[in-house]
DNA sequence: TCCTCACACTTTACATGTAACATGCGCTCA
DNA sequence: TGAGCGCATGTTACATGTAAAGTGTGAGGA
């Protein structure tokens, strides 16, 4: 591997973004936990500055709200909001397939059938979270592979606030199995270098795991949420998040 | 008019964010032309902080790029940038069409009956200018009508970036014909409550007008660009952007 | 003439200071 | 007892300080 590349030494506000991304999307910091600025500098043993900044990036990702002068929490991602999401996704990624059925590497097509075949275990036994890991990576594969970096870039972003909301996702072993069988229609016509068909299957399969959330939901009666409105309260949520960055610095 | 509304003061960054917005999007701040935070800062008479973050924030709109360390330049869009907007353009504002066909209100569809017949005029006469301004908005009440908040926002974004490219768009006179004939028949689609029509003839209007950027681009021979590469110089490009912001304050 | 290197200058990235603002709570008074 | 005021506390938003990094320039040498 070639080690002269040009070096970029890691700003802290990148390190930053990156272990607030994750907290985020492992549950560490939950819907609704608020991202107060001094008490993640104090944390994490920076100072204000790049907290802030990587606080306003997440922002502007979606997986935190501000609330002018009122400071900054993680997203909550509701039913509406899914199906928003979902309903961008599938115009997204149904373009992502139709370019990867017209031009797909051989490489990625391996990589993708992969994918396809892990997914079999988890489909049967029912393991959700392997599943759901495995088809974050299926429908990353896809729009990394059609060409088009901006679409890539947004669709990442959604797939991860869906994240947000794994609560209201559906779960069940026949949802697992229609999902494999629909991630392999849509893997047939990438093979067949169908893009119509590359294009609606996609399309199809998000649609209905749109629609078996809402019907999961409107089946369990989701509460709205946390306690929530009443102004954002100074509970600081978890105390851990470990302890400091790599560049360590509190004069 | 109701003067006990919620008032939420303005913020300083959010003024100067507008006004670096207009600036850019009007060509004052052209392409490649670096955004120094001091010398905004200075220019505009107000801090760094605001001035840097209202950078960061036109950065995560696309409007402009960050050089780790080495600063902010207003974005270069080229022809592959141009092909790959479109194409998100095209799979998001299809989508808006199909939505808009199954339910629009009455108000929003004679706002776009409205200024798609406004378009006759420049159409014929070959003002591009107005003919543009008034595309923008026939672009955008179909995406704001849609019902998709995140869809509408990211459509906008796209139709913002695209306009740091004007000088890649055709603007012959069968061009300007052309894209009003397929206008229409969006606006037929719609008044049809025709969801597969609408989506088809708006994926279609926006592949067209690209493969005519495309064909311009490749007849006039573009440059790539300005001078760029060489470092960002230090070149303040403007010397005016008007005096100070509202909150004057230099103590 | 052309390349190299050191220096001067500017900016970025991070740190810190501080006024204005927002929130929760206890206290007062009806 | 209950509504409302004022205070204590903590935060945001903006301002400013500063080390390190980046860039352009010009002198000096080949």
């Amino acid at each position: 591997m070639n080690l002269l590349q040009p070096l970029h030494s890691v700003r802290v506000v990148d390190a930053v973004r990156e272990r607030l991304r994750q907290a985020i999307l492992v549950g560490e910091l939950p819907p609704g936990a608020r991202l107060s600025v001094p008490d993640l500098a104090r944390r994490l043993g920076v100072s204000r500055s790049p907290i802030r900044e990587a606080v306003l990036q997440l922002v502007s990702e979606g997986l935190a709200v501000e609330h002018s002068r009122r400071g900054v929490e993680v997203a909550r991602i509701d039913l509406s909001d899914l199906l928003e999401i979902y309903a961008l996704r599938a115009a997204l990624e149904g373009v992502a397939a139709r370019l990867c059925a017209e031009s797909m590497s051989a490489a990625d097509l391996t990589a993708l059938r992969g994918v396809l075949d892990a997914q079999g275990a988890p489909a049967v036994s029912r393991d959700v979270a392997r599943y759901r890991e495995l088809d974050q990576r299926f429908h990353q594969i896809i729009v990394q592979s059609c060409g088009n970096l901006r679409l890539a870039k947004s669709a990442e972003q959604l797939a991860a606030e869906l994240r947000l909301a794994q609560r209201l996702l559906a779960d069940s072993a026949e949802h697992l199995r229609a999902s494999h069988t629909e991630h392999r229609r849509i893997v047939a016509a990438l093979i067949a270098h169908a893009p119509e068909e590359a294009e609606s299957a996609m399309r199809d399969h998000l649609a209905r795991v749109a629609s078996a959330a809402q019907a999961k939901v409107s089946a369990e009666g989701h509460p709205p949420s946390g306690p929530e409105p009443p102004g954002l309260s100074h509970s600081g949520l978890p105390t851990t998040l470990s302890a400091d960055l790599p560049t360590g610095g509190t004069p």
